[in-house]
DNA sequence: CAGATAAATGATCTGTAGATCATAAATCCG
DNA sequence: CGGATTTATGATCTACAGATCATTTATCTG
């Protein structure tokens, strides 16, 4: 059930459905994490592919974390649906 | 039990765990990752903040994946802790 | 220890992210 | 519809990542 990015565009779509779920503006957001309005849109449209640090910001902002999993780790539901 | 990275030290440890648990060197990752050893190093002991994108190549080529959840949901082991 | 393999790092160059200010284009809402 | 709010973007400048080649410094291993 949570958000796996595998590209930027993934990721842009998961910080803003984020910051949409927590009635925030870009500004706002931009704001909390030490950024820039402009910084953050380019971002969650993927307009450019941003620094890892950058990203850290706006998850901290966000109150997001980071977890590193083996792809190949197969969730109960997705054995579930194959036994 | 997986990995969380907050910073890119955090990351950098993650990527190098990673990396010799598969036991690849750093020409090897790079090679697979389309980079340098070069740029492999540096990320790894964070001596530099890397770009996304970069990351995301050298996830994929350690067959990695990025999860972002909500930092405060708490992990049933943590709760056992507590309670 | 010596030789081999791996990792760190120097130097240069190019491309581009983010800062910064400003405005255009969308989207919302009464 | 029309005004307000939000998001997308234009332009410029600085900083720095990654490409590229080469070399030094660790780390292994027989």
């Amino acid at each position: 059930m949570d958000q796996i990015a595998r590209t930027t565009k993934d990721l842009g779509h998961i910080l803003r459905a984020a910051r949409r779920a927590q009635n925030l503006t870009q500004a706002d957001l931009a704001a909390r994490a030490g950024l820039w309005q402009r910084t953050v849109s380019m971002i969650e449209t993927s307009a450019s592919g941003a620094k890892v640090e950058t990203v850290f910001d706006l998850l901290a902002a966000l109150d997001l974390e980071l977890h590193i999993v083996p792809r190949s780790k197969m969730s109960r539901d997705d054995l579930e649906d194959i036994f």
